[in-house]
DNA sequence: AGAAGGATTTAGACTCGTCTAAAAACGTCC
DNA sequence: GGACGTTTTTAGACGAGTCTAAATCCTTCT
């Protein structure tokens, strides 16, 4: 009964989980605005996850994941950043590059395959850009997190993911070392812009309010 | 213009360069068998590919590659074969998964990741089961081969490549010892079943005739 | 409550890749 | 040179996944 997914089912499952939160169902045009689809495209393929039971469906009222849902999205997660991982530090290609490599290869690995990625990069805990891997189990650990963006003149932080869909975005993180794990220090705030004069490792830099709108530091939102 | 091809007209064309020889041009039923489609499916594909002038399809005559065509061909071969390669060799999956698993990688995998395994497993002349690895100009070196069973008694040679799509008929392989590189003489022929003795590594195996029949070593087939 | 505006669904079309059944062409054999 | 069996093509259908345009529903605002 769990028949093989299609890569369009899989990568409107995966849309649908990253847009779910506990307030608000999903409704059908923020999955044609996420997959940049028609919204007729998503009332049909809505319909066609309902049959399956991996949603529920709600005519004019959105989707929510059900069990095997969320558990296929997971496990693409799982796929996607096992492979991103796999692409950097064992294939030595760019992180910029990886997230659309992956976003095919993630379609086409068996577990075997995905099982074996893990084992030999020691099982990681994110992928390249800081995302949490979840383990074979499904479970993904939670974590606080605010945008660089957030933090107040004079406090500190350490960088814990960074958006990765931009491969333009990514590389001008790289440049300026603004990667997972780095601490940095916000010095000045430039109220008009946003622009923010950031210390990373050290090293006085400035972040525009886009990017820093982009990474990720630890830290509670603000209520 | 080079549009991406779609997996199944990479198969298709595949199948063709496969069964293409000087003499014989390959038609719809050759394809339809080894694919495992019908007649018309195939006919309708030939039309398609020579739209993208990467066959020339003759109507009751079958078709041939163009240079577009065999470079195609000749490029998912090169694909599937590194990857069954990093398979064995950096993941440690048996010699009989890897097959099937490349095939569906082989449609999914860039040329960066490709150059990579290559890059990473030194240059691989040929795949796990023995078959060469075109080079990235698409250059396959010609060897001469005769199936084992072609081997007359007393006589001595190595195995250059085994059969790879029928998994159970490699693990049988795997048993014996019948792997490229090994070194086999036939002791002894069996002639009404067809059932050969033979040495390998100095050890005497029993081997069925369909077995020899799927086993290539060196030299030429007598004419 | 009714109307306006926006979101969603329906209707209908298209491509790709497949099928079965029927028609047409081919090649061989007398 | 025609009849027959085989191969190939055509005709028509289907599911998946997409689109645009039109119809319908929902919400909100007066
Ligand atoms: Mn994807
Ligand atoms: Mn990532
Ligand atoms: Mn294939
Ligand atoms: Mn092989």
């Amino acid at each position: 009964m769990p028949r093989e997914l299609s890569p369009a089912m899989e990568d409107y499952l995966l849309a649908i989980y990253r847009l779910e939160s506990d307030d608000r169902r999903v409704t059908t045009g923020d999955i044609a605005q996420e997959l940049g689809v028609s919204a007729a495209s998503t009332t049909s393929m809505f319909k066609r996850l309902a049959q399956e039971r991996l949603v529920v469906y709600r005519e004019y009222g959105g989707v929510t994941l059900t069990e095997a849902g969320r558990a296929s999205a997971i496990g693409l997660v799982r796929r996607h950043r096992l492979a991103e991982r796999f692409l950097t530090d064992l294939l030595a290609l760019p992180w910029d590059d990886v997230h659309r490599i992956a976003d095919r290869l993630e379609h086409a690995l068996p577990p075997e395959v995905i099982e074996r990625f893990d084992g030999l990069l020691n099982h990681p805990r994110t992928c390249p850009h800081g995302h949490p891997i979840p383990d074979a189990q499904g479970e993904l650990p939670e974590r606080a997190m605010r945008p660089l963006s957030a933090l107040a003149e004079g406090e500190e932080a350490v960088i814990l993911q960074v958006e990765e869909r931009d491969p333009e975005l990514l590389r001008y993180f790289a440049e300026r070392g603004l990667r997972p794990g780095r601490r940095v220090a916000v010095l000045d705030r430039e109220p008009l812009e946003g622009a923010l004069l950031v210390a990373v490792n050290g090293r006085p830099t400035l972040v525009s309010p886009r990017a820093a709108a982009s990474v990720f530091v630890n830290g509670e939102v603000e209520a």
